[in-house]
DNA sequence: ATGCTAAGATAGTAATCAATTACTTACCAA
DNA sequence: TTGGTAAGTAATTGATTACTATCTTAGCAT
């Protein structure tokens, strides 16, 4: 319990937004989060958020960079340090799992976003991460390729895209269950087939 | 431009009605969908449409039914009659990725009803089709191993999920670029590296 | 034709939501 | 201590929503 200080920094005050409905995400659907109800598990009225957030809108969107901040900055921090592309992959996979375990609004709430079908400033937000978390998959995919670990044969960029839902399939099968982990152990197989498909055969 | 009629015999009506939600869904944000949107596309009042569902949440049952029995129906013909387990599984592949492109409505569907936290009579109708789905390419599977076509390390529940995922995949990329057919192109490269990861090395 | 019933139209209701307003309080610098 | 400003409160707004009550019409069997 920190103090319960009545008054917040604009700043700080954004980033407790910003938690509040990471937290709610992880007991409710995105959808029918309402500004009151994030309000009320900060402590907080209604109308002040809109000292801080123009619109809801721009709650989401800076929810949404959190999200793109957080998980990016895992799975790099995973990988460092990591020789082996395959191996690299696996643990940036683990970590981006764990994630997810931690965190359980989060695929809730990319699943929201990518539903929109008008583009929203939090879809694009959504949209960019994936893009780079490509990006950094098939980069490893590449130097596995010249290291001999991976076979050329595979399309680099159907391979990222099956990482992605890899791990998807992983947290469907999590979300249908309630069981988020029972995701953190069956990852580990699932990888092992992945894994399977990209790798040279001897 | 059929005959404009009025009057629709209960059931047929009940019919338009989830054709016309499907129809909503591939436009928009299947979680904005009003019943004043539904019964403006397909010319009929918004309170006219309680006449023939109680309540909306039975109009979403109602069209996951819907998507459930054509769904199911598609795959198990277009694996019918395929002897080769691996290409059974790739038929069924590519037959759901075709439904997908035909119907773009329903992922989005799907991923809006399995992202509601609390159950809904129609979040239980999604969880069956993928319980019933995942059997069928269980039962696949289980035959590979046995006909030698897949290698026995494969975990099967991992490998069905995997499955499920890999068309995740897909359809997510697909919703980022704004561009379904790329989905059908793509389709084959991952198929492959899937195929891979089960098969046995001989 | 007549009368019955299923289906549709019209016009509501109460509830909910994001956003705004007018006012109040906490904090900090001079 | 004081004055200004940033942050919070309380109440309200207008728009939207699912759902309903009452009346009207179409279509069918006799």
């Amino acid at each position: 319990m920190s103090t319960p200080t009545k008054h917040l920094p604009a700043e700080e005050r954004r980033a407790v937004t910003v938690e509040a409905v990471i937290a709610l995400a992880g007991n409710q659907n995105p959808n029918d989060i309402t500004t009151a109800a994030i309000a009320k598990h900060m402590n907080l009225t209604q109308g002040s958020l809109f000292r801080h957030f123009p619109t809801k809108d721009a709650i989401w969107e800076s929810v949404m960079a959190w999200v793109a901040d957080r998980l990016l900055a895992r799975i790099d921090s995973a990988a460092h340090g990591i020789d082996s592309p395959m191996a690299a992959m696996q643990a940036m996979f683990m970590s981006h799992i764990d994630f997810v375990v931690e965190h359980p609004g989060v695929p809730r709430m990319m699943f929201g976003q990518l539903q929109n079908a008008q583009p929203t400033p939090a879809k694009s937000v959504a949209q960019a991460l994936i893009q780079r978390y490509a990006e950094r998959i098939c980069a490893r995919i590449e130097q596995g390729k010249s290291l001999g670990e991976i076979t050329p044969d595979v399309n680099t960029q159907a391979a990222a895209a099956l990482f992605v839902g890899t791990i998807q399939g992983l947290v469907m099968q999590s979300m249908l269950s309630d069981d988020l982990q029972r995701m953190r152990t069956d990852a580990p197989a699932v990888f092992a087939i992945y894994q399977r498909g990209l790798k040279n055969k001897e």
